[in-house]
DNA sequence: TAATCGTGGTG
DNA sequence: TCACCAAGATT
């Protein structure tokens, strides 16, 4: 028998006496299985519990997600990031709703054409929920199958991942499709693991060749990521009337429909305050006056970095209207809390509440 | 196709 | 401190 054969023989048992207790686990629920994926799309599970906790309390059936307010989704999905993963769901159980009947497709390719949900997700609900024999490919299985099989091309590329996929197909077995990704999956996350695998309590360890060669730690063979910038940013807090002006950005994008304190980038040979006054002004048509620094924050994105400087700032005499935001809106300090944001204006939110400031 | 899209844990 | 990266999808 050679390796291929020798995978899922290998992985099934081994998962069924090691597998840990998700909450989404011991059931075949659609819904279940389909937000339990989406919120592990490049999370891990650790993060996810609480939230798919809280999330099956609020919104426990397909029809109350499609109900739902995209305001209270999004909220619903504060701190889990890539907000997009939220919007999609929502607008997807909308359309599942309304031209589906509210059932979930068996198959994979039909999967696919659903808001948010790519080969990898279709993949999975198609074969954990329907039984359906189709091989799930994430950043767990690439890493355990370039290492059992010693692949060389790197990951991320196209060449890669059509080697993989194709990998894939050839190692699911007919029976427990949805036992066996799960199995791949977990043997990554708890055992086949980036940095220092638990080589000798792997099942896979007789057959695995990166393990024989000694190379664990050069499989899987990625390619380099180019530096990111750091931005200069600027965000104007005003007040009046015993309320702040937030507003709220456009649904795609960076942070796509949450709420945020305005301002934007500091330009080259631009001063803190100067870049503040243009960005209010192209964003708000307002002129303001910047009064104090309240406070400074720092946070990375994926592909750049951002030192932000939140300013206490007056308005003139002329009233904001939403020219690049979706829409703007006074707010009390104690309402602030039920707006959705990034972690950087949740951070500033909260120590505007508890006037944490530096002022 | 390559770039974009968040946040938190980890070594 | 910082690079890496995690149950990927979209445009």
């Amino acid at each position: 028998m050679d390796a291929k054969q020798q995978f899922a023989q290998k992985i099934l048992p081994w998962y069924h006496t090691h597998a840990r207790a998700l909450p989404w686990r011991g059931t075949s629920d659609p819904y279940v299985v389909w937000i339990s994926e989406i919120m592990a799309q490049q999370t891990r599970i650790h993060t996810v519990i609480p939230y798919f906790e809280r999330w099956m309390q609020r919104f426990p059936t397909l029809e109350s997600l499609a109900n739902a307010g995209l305001q209270d989704v999004l909220s619903a999905w504060e701190g889990l990031g890539y907000y997009s993963r939220a919007r999609n769901l929502w607008t997807a159980a909308v359309s599942v709703v309304h031209d589906l009947d509210g059932v979930l497709p068996h198959s994979r390719a039909e999967l696919e054409r659903i808001q948010g949900i790519g080969r990898y997700t279709a993949a999975a609900i198609a074969s954990i929920a329907f039984g359906e024999r189709e091989p799930v490919l994430d950043g767990n299985v690439k890493r355990v199958l370039a290492r059992v099989f010693d692949i060389a091309t790197p990951i991320g590329t196209p060449q890669g991942e059509r080697e993989l996929w194709s990998l894939a197909e050839t190692l699911i077995p007919t029976g427990q499709p949805g036992d066996y990704n799960q199995a791949v999956m977990e043997l990554g996350a708890m055992v086949c693991t980036p940095r220092s695998p638990d080589c000798p309590n792997c099942p896979l360890q007789t057959i695995c060749l990166a393990c024989e060669l000694g190379i664990q730690a050069q499989r899987p063979v990625k390619n380099p990521r180019p530096k990111v910038p750091t931005y200069t940013v600027t965000a104007a807090i005003f007040e009046r009337k015993g309320k702040v002006l937030i507003a709220r950005r456009p649904n795609r994008g960076l942070l796509g429909g949450m709420w945020e304190f305005p301002g934007g980038k500091v330009e080259e040979g631009e001063s803190l305050q100067q870049g503040l006054v243009r960005e209010i002004m192209e964003e708000l048509n307002a002129g303001i006056h910047v009064c104090d620094l309240f406070g400074e924050y720092r946070h990375a994105y994926t592909h750049f970095k951002v030192h932000l400087y939140a300013f206490f700032a007056n308005l003139n005499s002329s009233e904001p209207v939403p020219l690049e935001a979706s829409e703007i809106r006074w707010v009390s300090r104690a309402e602030l809390k039920d707006y959705p944001m990034g972690k950087i204006d949740r951070s500033i939110s909260n120590d505007l509440v508890s006037q944490n400031g530096l002022s």
